[in-house]
DNA sequence: CTGCTGCATTGACGCAGAACAACAAGACCC
DNA sequence: GGGTCTTGTTGTTCTGCGTCAATGCAGCAG
């Protein structure tokens, strides 16, 4: 996921990473400190006072980094906790009745996992891990209690949960009526603003999700990906060589997400 | 969106449109009593305890009626209130930078409508009402407090917003992934299911969206919304006559939402 | 090295559904 | 009554993208 790192190293996890304790207390859950995370202004910490932290921190552990392709939770499991990622990606996706799978978000480091299970107490999606990946799991009975104390934890729930809404929206425009052309620049812009928020580059990253991930996510087949791909990189928008993507040209990405290829005012897919 | 944008501004509210938001307080803003509403066990009053009801009343005001083609708020504006539907129907639409539009919801009694504005304090859609509908507001500030003294109401407040998570992801299963038929036949199904847990009839009732919106909701040309229902009338699937809609095969219906009239294992859209 | 396995790319072809266009049916106004 | 406007239906044409199929290529085991 990194830049310029072909093997799936663990993401460095920047500052607060104490990968090298001793004194483990418990071999796959450790007390974490909110705090000091450099995640703090993405995750649930954001907006609850300097004060109050400690409570948060009380409920929060760390899990051992968890190897790609593995389940964080599976769709219709009871909800425990929900996570946030700290490093690494993850993907989330559910199985519907006739048997078609639809991956419903990416999501990357300080981004909250599991909350479309508050609805029914069940999970009504699988998280699966895209690479090594850690992530804190947050007990959601304890949560939910602590933000009855707190109001600032309970509104940066809420916003969390909001934005979640407020990104699916996006989607439902991007998947209802847009050129396939227009999805993939979407979403490569989409992370690449998600990576230049975490202090990573804007315009090189490797993809950690499969090609059949991102058409499935998009909508689309696998080749028209692979396709789309192959002619961004004969335009010179990017240049791809696997799982890595360099943007050559930001600019003209936005205008083919926003706009599109085929002129201004149409307005289909 | 970015250049060529026939300056898609956002839409501000017309001088003198604002008659049903202010006026005089008494006679449009009625106290409701939640604990004898007949939507209590779909809004929020589910799951708050008898006694803390009266808290909740408090702060929820009925609006007079709204007729059809009016907003309730608009992308853009400030978060005020949140609004519960008591009858009628609303639509929910956005308005992307590049000026397609997307109708991102339907909602009928009992649900709740701005729930995306929360990350941002700002509203991300349009309301719209599609006939004369009444709603009770909610302002957000004096629910959020009370949501931290009322644990039942802040759960269920988390409920309905994951809710609406579920609900988009299935939506983004439907149009991603989905034939046109299948597309429709789902919507179909999920009004009759969502007039039938309010007490109407599940097999016939009248739509209030334009085929127009119901094309632009399910990604598909307005044309295309018309045949299907011309051919699901011909196949005796259903008798529709403008927009009253009578359910002659649920069963059919279903089969043809679940699985697709192309066999079971078609993986595509 | 060789073969195996899983992902990615590329080509050829066909079809679902969009675009274009004309028309029908209400609704509303003068 | 007869215009005009809006909304819905139907026919025809065209195309973006899905499907099928073959090939390329890296990683891994033996």
């Amino acid at each position: 996921m990194l830049p310029g790192a072909p093997a799936p190293v663990i993401m460095c996890a920047k500052p607060g990473d104490d990968r090298h304790v001793k004194d483990v207390p418990s071999l796959n859950q450790i007390r974490q400190a909110c705090s000091s995370c450099s995640l703090r202004q993405l995750c649930l910490p954001y907006g609850v006072a300097e004060t109050d932290l400690d409570q948060l921190e009380r409920i929060v552990s760390r899990r051992k980094p968890v190897p790609g392709g593995e389940p964080l939770f599976r769709q219709g499991e009871q909800l425990g906790a929900l996570y946030a990622v700290r490093s690494g990606s993850v993907k989330t996706h559910a199985l519907s009745r006739d048997g078609n799978e639809q991956i419903t978000g990416f999501h990357f480091p300080g981004e909250l996992v599991g909350l479309d299970a508050l609805s029914a107490d069940v999970h009504g999606c699988t998280a699966t891990t895209l690479e090594t990946t850690t992530v804190c799991a947050i007990p959601f009975d304890r949560l939910d209690e602590l933000a009855g104390r707190i109001p600032g934890l309970r509104r940066q729930l809420l916003r969390l949960m909001s934005r979640e809404l407020v990104e699916d929206e996006q989607m439902l425009l991007l998947v209802g009526q847009k050129t396939a052309e227009q999805r993939l620049a979407a979403l490569l812009l989409s992370i690449s603003t998600r990576f230049q928020s975490r202090g990573y580059s804007a315009t090189e990253f490797n993809l950690s999700m499969s090609r059949d991930d991102i058409g499935n996510y998009l909508g689309l087949a696998v080749e028209t990906v692979s396709r789309l791909f192959t002619r961004f990189q004969s335009d010179r928008v990017l240049r791809v060589r696997r799982k890595n993507v360099q943007i050559l040209d930001l600019e003209r990405l936005h205008v083919i997400a926003g706009v599109g290829p085929s002129g201004p005012s149409r307005a289909q897919a």
